[in-house]
Order: C-alpha cells, then structure tokens, then sequence
RNA sequence: GGAGAGGUGGCAGAGUGGUCUAUUGCGGCAGUCUUGAAAACUGUUGAAGGUUACACUUCCGGGGGUUCGAAUCCCUCCCUCUCCGCCA
C-alpha cells in the first residue's frame, strides 16, 4: 500500500497518478488525508496525557518509598481523573486508525510516469514484436484437438475427478510438462536466481503481504479449516519470504525462481476463453522475484522482460511485448510488461507471462526493508514476473508446430523431453 | 492427538511489579594504531509515530485484564521447539 506521507505531501500527483490508471475513487485521497489530520491529533492528545501519567506514577513510586502515603493517595486521585480523559480519546484514535487503514489498503499503486494512459487492453502498447507465425497444414487443429489426437491431455478425465479447469497430463503430455518446468528453471538459475520449493498453501498474512488480500479475496482456493489459501501464483510464497526482514544492503538484490502448481477460482469467465488450456482452476508455472535497491528497479525491471525475452525466443514462438495501460494494470503494479504469444491454430494472442515493478506497494506491507548507506531503514521494491505460465506456451508449442502425423518441439526441448518431436 | 518448554531490538541472549528513556555480546558505522588490511582498543548504533530540531508517546508473539505503575502477574488466541503416539 501507498505511505500516508508521501499521499500528504504529494495530494494532487496522487489523484492524477490514480486517475490515470483509471481508478475513480480519488475522493479517498481526501478521506486519508482528514483520517490521517485526525489521528494526529488524537494521537497527540492521547501522548501528552499518557506523559503526565507517566510522570505521575514515578512520583507515587518515590513518595511511597519515604512512606509519604497522604501525598501518594492525593496523585494516585490525579491519575484516576486523567486515564478517565483518556479512555475516550483511545477509542476514537483506534477507531480513526482503523478506518484510515480500511481507506488504504482500497487504493492501488501509482502507475510509473512511463506508463500509457488508457482504460482497456485495446489501449496497451506494443513495444516489439519478434518470432515468425507459422503457416499451419490443411486441416490444422487447435490444441485440444491435437492433444486427442497425441493422447496428450484429458479434459473429460479432469472433470470426473475435480471439475472443469483441471486437466489431466498424460503419457508424453505429462512428459513435456516436466521438462518445460525443468528447462524454465535451470534457463532462470543459469542467469543468477536462486531456486526455491515454497509450500503452496500460504496463511493470511502472507496472502496479505504480496496484495491478494483483500482486493482479490474472492479469487484464491481457501481451506477454512485451516484458514490457508492455496496460491494463486508463486510470487505469494517467494516474496513472503523475505517479510519483516531487515536486510543489508550488500544482499541486494534478492532474484529467486520457482516452479509451483498455481491455483486460481475464476469466478464469472465463462465462453470461449475457456477452452482447452487457454484459462485453468490450477495450472504450473515458474516464477522469478526480485527485492532490489529503489535506484535500480527500472533497470531491473528491464532486464526481467529481456530475461523472458530470450526464454520466449529460444522456444522459437512468435511473441510480443506490451506495456500496459493504466486502466489494464493490476491492482498493487507500478508498470507492467505483458508477454502474449501466436497461437496459430486459435488464431489469437494468448498471455504467457506479466512483469511487473511494484516499487513499494508490497514491501510497504511486508516490511521488507533494508538499512541504505547512511544506517536508515529504507524500503527496498520488489519485481516479479512469469518466466513462464506452461498451458499457453504448450497450446501455442502444439498448434504452431503441427505437422503430417507429428509435432516438432523446438531445440532446447529436446534433452528434456527425451525426443525432437511427438508422435 | 497427548505432555512439557518457550516467543525480548539486524542476530544471539539477560531481565518475575518502580534502580533513567530494556543489561550484555555479536554484527554494523566512525576513529586510534598500520604502507594497507586483519587483530586490538575507543566511541557509536533498535523500530514506529511526532517535531524545523528537541520534547513526548508507543512497541518485549496478537488481543484483553489487574495495578498509581507491567517485558515481568492473570485470562485468551497464535506460533515455534522437545518428548510420546500415529504416519509418507
């Protein structure tokens, strides 16, 4: 979430920032603004009487001690009048507080001055595009179709057993799941990040630090018995790690990658953009993260969407990069990078991954700070992105590369998957 | 599931009702010494709110209570560890 101080001293960047990712509520802004007017001065009111108290008591201590009792009696009077005043002024500071905070956690992040204004992915911008569309035989099918035909993936199979949206790999299917996560970590380890195994059932606070809670409440599995939620990605687990830590600044910055199943509700899509593999209930992927030095976020954020870049590359797709829009950006995003790749067979752009710099907004919550050159807690900003989401990536490896009585898989599969090509 | 122990500042670890604003060590920072570094020595160093800066307030797992006064006593919840049981 956003600092009150930098919202008290920057009120107008604020509202324009927010209205440019198209977030109405500005009157927030103000509501925070004369919480936060109030806090204070209940907060001071309720300080300076806590501080006669104080002095009271210390007073009580020393005359009972010389046995001064008549006197001691007279200021313990003085303190029953003065927590009297104070017991009201308490409530309405925690009151205040509480609803200060209710109005904080409703506003999302500043989008970068670099981000496009615009309400919907129409208005997203295309920063490049790479990769060759293929030209499909006759007769080509879309990938639910090729994965009957191959045996790859059972869809009926995985709704006898959970429901729709939980697929079923089998045989070489199953086979080429493996070997892209294989492939996906070791291409992200290989360029510095760190590989972790998080449990994939995260507590409240934790679904709170990365931004889940409360904005997407409705979205994760949850396990009331327990009171766990099931991730919706592993950026939860992997940037909780890291929370109410104060860090150095020579561990900066922090890059970790991840394979996890990833479980997500999707309550209202319905329609054709369900189909086959194209939106899931749990589907894996591999993640990276980083927790960096303010300065350099951007940079880091650059570098990230070149990372994806060559993964996206080296698997021979056709791809293209977008930068978001205001109105399009997630909910805790300063910027965002979304990756979409050519699904020939569909003929339409699917979204493989999103990179994102939440500056602040996470670690803010999370308290992941560390002490700058000068010994002063300082935030550090924490980046993710998906490197990669495999059913998309594996819709368009099937669709795209379809041929007479195979499906070739691109080069770096090969050690993986055990062989160039299936069937 | 049963029994017991525990949760204190970046880390370790003292502290059972008032002895300044939580002892000490490690780590960090600065200095002395040194060609430089290490070692040694000296000083300094928790977080949040608040203030131009002070003052002041809060924070010893969370919440509540007792008291003039709580890290310390009571209640409650959460978590961790050890042993037993069950078990991949």
């Amino acid at each position: 979430m956003l600092q009150v101080a930098f919202i008290r001293q920057n009120i107008d960047f604020v509202k324009e920032r927010l209205a440019h990712r198209n977030f109405r509520e500005t009157g927030l802004v103000d509501d925070i603004v004369r919480l936060d007017d109030q806090r204070k001065r209940l907060q001071l009111e309720s300080d300076t009487t806590q501080s006669k108290i104080n002095a009271f008591s210390k007073e009580i201590g020393q005359l009972m001690a010389k046995g001064q009792k008549q006197e001691a009696e007279e200021k313990k009077q003085e303190v029953a009048m003065l927590k009297t005043t104070l017991t009201p002024i308490a409530a309405q500071l925690s009151a205040v507080e509480e609803e200060l905070n209710a109005n904080l956690v409703r506003l999302p992040n500043l989008p970068a001055a670099a981000v496009p204004g615009g309400v919907s992915p129409e208005d997203n911008t295309t920063i490049r595009e790479g990769g060759d569309r293929p030209t499909l035989p006759k007769g080509a099918l879309a990938h639910w179709d090729l994965a009957k035909k191959y045996n790859l993936i059972d869809f009926e199979l995985g709704n006898k057993i959970t429901g729709s949206g939980f697929p079923v790999y089998i045989n070489k299917g199953a086979k080429l799941q493996r070997a892209l996560i294989q492939y996906f970590l070791d291409f992200n380890t290989a360029a510095g990040y760190t590989e972790y195994q998080p449990p994939i059932l995260v507590n409240e606070a934790s679904a709170r630090g990365t931004g889940q809670l409360p904005d997407k409440e409705g979205q994760m599995y949850y396990a009331a018995e327990d009171n766990l939620y099931l991730i919706p990605t592993a950026e939860v687990p992997l940037t909780n790690i890291y929370r109410d830590e104060m860090l150095k600044e020579t561990q900066l910055p922090i890059r970790m990658t991840a394979y996890t199943p990833c479980f997500r509700r999707e309550a209202g899509s319905y329609g054709k953009d369900v189909r086959g593999l194209n939106r899931l209930h749990q589907f894996d992927k591999v993640e990276v993260v980083q927790l960096v030095d303010p300065a350099k976020s951007y940079e880091v954020l650059e570098e990230m969407v070149l990372h994806v870049e060559k993964l996206l590359q080296s698997l021979d797709l056709p791809y293209r990069i977008l930068r978001l829009c205001g109105g399009d950006m997630g909910f805790t995003s300063a910027m965002t990078y979304d990756f979409e790749v050519f699904s020939a067979a569909q003929e339409k752009w699917l979204e493989v991954s999103s990179v994102s710099n939440f500056e602040t907004f996470q670690t803010n919550r999370m308290k992941i700070r560390f002490k700058d050159a000068s010994g002063k807690p300082t935030l550090a900003h924490s980046l993710n992105g998906s490197s990669l989401a495999l059913p998309r990536i594996v819709a368009c490896l099937l669709e795209n590369n379809q041929a007479e009585g195979f499906i070739a898989l691109p080069q770096p599969l090969h050690a993986y998957f055990g062989a160039e090509r299936i069937g």
